[in-house]
DNA sequence: TAATAAATTTAGGTATGCTTAAATTTTATG
DNA sequence: CATAAAATTTAAGCATACCTAAATTTATTA
């Protein structure tokens, strides 16, 4: 029942999954662009897709995700928001968490998964201790911007 | 000055620091074993590694690191080491940890990697506030121990 | 609707990184 | 020191994943 499928393939199967959210199919040049390779590179892995019963796919038309397809891109997307979610919070910069959200997502082991989204968990809805939490997130960001005056000041000094 | 690895080559050189940090020089062979692949793969890489004067290596020859490919390995190394210590706190078993910490080690930017680290440094260290922050560790193991208790039952009703 | 533009596909290549099997070199041993 | 064992290298091949350029199909518009 379980499908094998490369981390690449799980970002095409991912890009596909939010076209087709906004839009209801996803064309090639729009997966291709949402990727970021060319058309042909695109073509080539939704046939691989096509081919695992994950996208509907006939030559020319329009891409659409199988129930398969939907219930796997629904767990690929879920763990990218985990990610998202982590990188926010040890206070990466937005734009790069959007980056690396997607490196993160691919290949680590269930249980480290889990693992990352209790503590995404734990941090965000603070079972029992909000106020506790709360505080830590407070320290730990006075410190990250601690860190970086120190950092600053000693690439002046530098000069 | 830079050099670009692919993340593959980064698992080749930590390896190769390694083995050399334990008994002075790597042979294919070790090289191999500690990174799970066959010893033709092993040549294959150390022979790009070479040309990329990251390492010594001549046909039949026991490798070593140059100056160059030490300082980049242990710069890999400690990132390595980092993602290790940020699983353990996050309480991923330790056999997944080393496994997965290959995964994180690479590809991320590097202003990602500054921020695991500084988490692990304000949890490790915590500046200013110790018993905060072991409190903080102790209640996430607390809430973990928790889910895990939920995961088990829940298995045990689905029988 | 015919011509043009846009999108898609195919063909042919490249690089990484892995494998097995055979050839070669080095090391160890009787 | 010759031979057997171990290590290493080479050769040939495969899968993934990317590219450019050319061919084809579909869509647009004059």
């Amino acid at each position: 029942m379980d499908v094998e499928l490369t981390g690449r393939a799980e970002d095409y199967l991912r890009a596909i999954y939010e076209i087709t959210a906004r839009k209801g199919y996803a064309r090639i040049r729009d997966i291709a662009r949402e990727v970021g390779v060319q058309p042909s590179s695109a073509v080539e892995m939704v046939r691989r897709l096509s081919s695992k019963g994950l996208v509907n796919y006939e030559k020319y038309g329009g891409v659409t995700l199988t129930e398969k397809g939907a219930e796997i891109a629904a767990a690929i997307s879920s763990r990218h928001e985990t990610f998202l979610k982590f990188l926010r919070i040890i206070q990466v910069p937005e734009e790069i968490a959007r980056r690396d959200a997607h490196i993160l997502e691919h290949q680590l082991d269930p249980k480290t998964i889990l693992q990352f989204s209790r503590f995404v968990e734990f941090i965000t809805n603070a079972p029992d201790h909000p106020r506790f939490i709360s505080r830590w997130m407070e320290l730990f960001k006075s410190y990250c911007e601690e860190e970086d005056r120190k950092l600053k000041s000693n690439n002046f000094r530098r000069r």
